[in-house]
DNA sequence: GTTAGTGTGTTATGTTATAACATGTAATGA
DNA sequence: TCATTACATGTTATAACATAACACACTAAC
């Protein structure tokens, strides 16, 4: 039988939250892939987690640094953005680069290209996985070159806020 | 002698440059576009625009007004950003956000969703359009999302840079 | 018990971008 | 004619974002 799961979503795309995983799971989650990984979540990694976890939003790297003084970290610079690359490098957080702000992944634990969908008056952000996004990247032969690491940033505004528009 | 076809390159897109219009091209389509829009090619936005068409590569706005300093125009932070930020919106500037650069867009004068290909060895960068990148943003209506500005841009190594690796 | 690796902290500085205000010039139109 | 507006450029100061370099503590390995 045909599955018609995906096309489901991917009509509300921005709508409701696309949060693959809510607060506690993504705890697990990070647990679970730094013991299988051997490394270490450290109070401070863990708090830098939870703070983007918390409303699932983009951070600027002085924000998170804020809350982190709040709660006895230290709050200069090389602290967040440590952190930051750490969560980065494995997967549990992105940066998005046309807000200058870092994100908790909301399907993290695998390898992707997300596509990021950002509304310029509300200011949203949804993480669309490549599937939903119905977006293809080239393929390495045909482009002679080998990908990476992508930056796919759609901006632009949401139904939500069109219809609220006045012009 | 017939002209070379664009989609020879097609299956090399990050080799020679795809540049689709070059010094002479660009100024005139520049000049022709400003006229027709009644907007104003002034020296600035002229020199601006020439140091980044002149070896079309990213420049950071500091590099800009380095240049600018040196041809007697001011080099004060806001002139490059005011004169950027023109010249993006009328399509013949892009940013390279992953490079906090500034570049000359390869085929302006008609409003695209253009994907940068940056090598990190060799810091080349190729602006692809939508046909050859082979991909395909999702329609508006599917993600319930108006799109008006992309940021794609895919990161990693060129043939040439992975040949000449070690590793 | 020395060494190497890792994690956090600190100070200082570098880099990128904008706010706010000032001046000049040309077109508009009472 | 002379205000009004629009626009382009210039200046100063500062905001926002990011990293370099060094210090110190802890742990595991040798
Ligand atoms: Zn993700
Ligand atoms: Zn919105
Ligand atoms: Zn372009
Ligand atoms: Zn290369």
């Amino acid at each position: 039988m045909k599955k018609k799961k995906k096309n489901e979503n991917s009509s509300k795309i921005f709508l409701g939250h696309d949060h693959g995983v809510c607060f506690g799971d993504a705890i697990t989650q990070i647990e679970d892939y730094f013991i299988k990984k051997k490394l270490q979540l450290t109070p401070l990694r863990r708090k830098v987690f939870e703070i983007l976890i918390e409303d699932h939003k983009p951070l600027g790297a002085y924000e998170i640094l804020e809350k982190l003084g709040k709660t006895g970290f230290s709050s200069s610079p090389p602290i967040a953005y440590r952190v930051l690359d750490f969560l980065i490098v494995h997967g549990f957080v992105h940066k998005v680069q046309g807000l200058n702000g870092f994100i908790a992944c909301s399907n993290p634990n695998h390898s992707h290209f997300p596509t990021f969908v950002i509304c310029r008056k509300c200011e949203k952000v949804a993480e669309v996985s490549e599937e939903k996004s119905g977006l293809k990247l080239p393929s390495p032969e045909i482009s002679n070159f080998k990908i990476e690491k992508t930056t796919i940033e759609l901006t632009g505004i949401c139904s939500t806020c069109e219809n609220a528009e006045i012009r």
